[in-house]
DNA sequence: ATGTCGTAACGTTTACGA
């Protein structure tokens, strides 16, 4: 089974360039961030149109995350856990069930957290605290989970072109929150990295500046894995030619392929 | 020329978030 992460920075407006990669990619389920509709407005005729069944955790103008699967959907929940204060929609997790076994995902869209330091900073590190926590309470069930989305940090030196972009005082280093990272979030498998190692693998450049032109990038989208989940992993790839699509998002997708 | 997008709002432009 091909699942798939993409922020796509507006379903409005990116309905061309993701029916298009749809197409072509064939992703049996994709969890998608950025979504910036409110529920009743997301596009849904061109997905059900696919195959596709729709799933979305929307807000006006910002934020939102939905997922996209032709397999049904079992469980759908929505939030993270932790503050029932927090009204930004950054999470949603659902079962999947393949030949042999089911699979639970988790589709997020973590916060930006800029400017450090501040209060949108302050959110970040408390959303990513609930984050741990409630991966380590679907980590104890010990069965196949996946955890996947824009996490808006930088593990490594590695995942960035220019290495001050994870310099102290910049957010998508995310220093103060314990060392978290996604590779580093205990008992998870980075499945880009359990499958290519080195530099020069990003998922974002910036639309100012020529980034895309400049191969100034970041790797901040990933797909983490329980060791049950790990175990089932055959293939992860960056989907990095989206890029220079038309219209294009300025993140790409990143796929895998679990033998679930 | 604070450089690019997407979205919302009394909108032929500005503000905000990223």
């Amino acid at each position: 089974m091909k699942i798939a992460s993409f922020n796509i920075n507006g379903i409005k407006a990116r309905i061309g360039a993701l029916t298009d990669w749809l197409d072509t990619a064939e992703p049996d389920v994709v969890l998608l961030q950025e979504i910036k509709s409110v529920d009743e407005a997301f596009p849904r005729e061109p997905f059900e149109d696919r195959g596709y069944t729709v799933e979305t955790h929307g807000q006006k103008g910002f934020n939102g995350v939905a997922i996209l699967s032709k397999p049904p959907l079992e469980d759908v929940t929505r939030g993270l856990p932790g503050d029932d204060g927090d009204d930004q929609a950054r999470w949603i997790e659902a079962t999947v069930t393949g030949e042999h076994t089911a699979l639970r995902l988790c589709g997020l869209y973590l916060p930006n957290g800029n400017p450090v330091p501040g209060p949108k900073f302050d959110y970040k590190l408390a959303w990513m605290e609930r984050l741990r926590a409630r991966a380590e309470a679907l980590l104890h069930d010990e069965e196949p989970l996946l955890l996947a989305g824009d996490f808006n940090v930088i593990p490594q030196d590695e995942d960035a072109h220019r290495p001050e972009a994870r310099a102290e005082g910049r957010a998508g280093a995310a220093r103060g929150a314990r060392g978290f990272s996604p590779a580093a979030l205990p008992g998870f498998t980075d499945a880009f990295r359990a499958r290519t190692q080195g530099p020069g693998h990003y998922t974002f450049w910036d639309y100012q500046g020529g980034a895309w032109r400049r191969g100034d990038g970041i790797r901040i989208d990933h797909v983490l894995l329980s060791p049950q989940a790990a175990d089932r992993l055959t293939d992860c790839r960056i989907d990095s030619a989206v890029r220079a699509g038309e219209k294009p998002s300025d993140h790409v997708p990143i796929e895998v392929t679990v033998d679930i």
